[in-house]
RNA sequence: GGAGAGGUGGCCGAGUGGCCGAAGGCGCUUGCCUGCUAAGCAAGUGUGGGUUUUUGCCCACCGUGGGUUCAAAUCCCACCCUCUCCGCCA
């Protein structure tokens, strides 16, 4: 959520951040003409409420005294009554109006996000490692399922398409991954681990901006009405909703292990073979609530903490910056790490790290107390760190050796009770 | 699923119709005091909105939404949430 007053005193301003992103401005004039709607309400409303409070004191003063004029005065009230009443209602359908409209209105972009209308104006900020060459046709990752490794068929006998079921040393090889990256940033980056919970009620799911517009890439569970989570930025960003956080503990890390639902609504036919884009897929995920003064160098770090996982890996791979057409709704400002799949024979999206500013804060009303004792928003930031699944496909399709094994990448020989390649 | 208790400011907690935006305590800020720290003393300290050049003025908010009343934190209804006990259960 944005600042209403942003839309009132700088409408120009908000309207051309809206054209970046590729929406209709339009919305933004039904909002400025609500506004102006509400507050002739609310300052006639305000009047004839201080009207009714001066009444009933005189109220109470004439009852005290046993005068007779009170009857006057109290039929007077009733009618300042009755006509406040009827202007709370006009006021409650305008402002739900309002809210709603305001909802759907996306996070201002940091000036530094380029200007384009899809991802091929996304920019290229720097890249690590060199794709491997290799001296026989490599395999895609589907086609180690004869191994036994991933059974797709199995899968969508169970829950249909978009699943998959890993079998095997691959199923431990994603634990060893899960593990590994949640030991990296708890041991080495400081972030706290948290286990949270799979399931969210739809209000907790509002503050972190995905409903109520994206509803339909969301699992809800009837009769509770309760939302799988897409992502664990969801519950750990919910964490501190409607709470005030002391100045001198942020900047808070949190780091998760969790698997995401996504109905992937919208994406039919794309990457249709293969565990890339999955219904349920596992994901380490990395939280941070700073001061607004420190998060896009928080941003910088987090993002460096992700790479790091890819380093250790030794999987090649590049940082774009996303433009205006492609960032996310509540993104200020996005990099996506890319790594390279031979399969695909380019670099593949393995995580997104964002700066959401103030925005969810807002919805979420999640604010510090700074030394002054003024309250503030937090900042929000969240990046995978990375998506499970993706790194299992990159390091078989990487690793992959002629006569069809894997060589485990060192970095998680320790999770793998020292196991080198996969059979 | 059954029975009960409860939701008030950053936190704890008092408050059953007008004198309550709310006692008291803790915390926090500032000043004083003190080798340092702690303690002590004094003052200040809720949030949001409207309006205004400023000082200010006004309004709302005691889980949420309705209702009763001239007037609601307080009375009534519904809902949400939390906790305790019992049952069921990994």
């Amino acid at each position: 959520m944005i600042d209403i007053k942003l839309i009132r005193e700088k409408p120009e301003f908000v309207m051309e951040n809206l054209k970046k992103r590729g929406g209709d401005p339009e919305i933004l004039n039904e909002i400025l003409e609500i506004d102006e709607k509400r507050r002739q309400l609310l300052t006639q409303l305000n009047q004839l409420r201080a009207k009714r409070n001066e009444l009933s004191k005189l109220v109470a003063k004439l009852k005290a005294q046993k005068s007779e004029d009170v009857q006057k005065v109290l039929e007077e009230s009733k009618d300042v009554s009755n006509e406040i009443k009827e202007l709370e209602s006009d006021l409650k359908k305008i402002e739900e109006s309002l809210n709603l409209k305001l909802l759907y209105i996306p996070n201002i972009l940091d000036d530094s996000v380029p200007v384009g209308e899809d991802d091929s104006k996304n920019v290229e900020v720097k890249r690590w490692g060199e794709p491997r060459k290799f001296d026989f046709d490599p395999r895609a990752h589907w086609d180690f399922a004869e191994k036994d490794w991933l059974d797709f068929e199995r899968a969508s006998k169970l829950s249909g398409s978009r699943f998959v079921v890993l079998k095997n040393k691959i199923a431990r090889l994603e634990r060893a991954l899960i593990n590994f990256m949640l030991d990296l940033h708890t041991k080495e980056h400081g972030y706290i681990e948290i286990a949270p919970p799979h399931l969210v009620r739809r209000e907790t799911i509002t503050w972190t901006g995905q409903l109520p517009k994206f509803e339909e890439e969301l699992y809800n569970t009837q009769p509770d009405d309760l939302f799988l989570i897409p992502t664990a930025e969801v519950p750990l960003v919910a964490l501190h909703a409607n709470e005030i956080l002391n100045e001198s503990d942020l900047p808070i890390k949190y780091v998760a292990y969790t698997p995401c639902y996504r109905r992937e609504a919208g994406s039919y036919g794309k990457d249709v073979r293969g565990m890339i884009r999955q219904h349920q897929f596992d994901k380490v995920e990395l939280v941070k609530f700073t001061k607004p003064e420190d998060s896009f160098e928080e941003l910088e770090k987090l993002l460096s903490d992700a790479e790091e996982v890819l380093k250790r890996l030794g999987l090649p791979y590049r940082v774009v910056s996303l433009c205006s057409g492609d960032i996310g709704f509540g993104a200020a400002k996005t990099y996506d790490i890319e790594v390279w799949l031979p399969s695909y024979n380019t670099y593949r999206e393995i995580s997104s790290c964002s700066n959401v500013t103030d925005f969810q804060a807002r919805r979420g009303n999640i604010r510090y107390r700074r030394k002054d004792n003024k309250l503030e928003y937090v900042h929000t930031l969240n990046g995978s760190g990375l998506a499970v699944g993706r790194t299992l496909i990159a390091i078989i399709e990487n690793y992959q050796q002629k006569d069809g094994t894997v060589v485990i990448p060192e970095a998680l020989r320790p999770y793998m009770n020292g196991l080198e390649v996969l059979d």
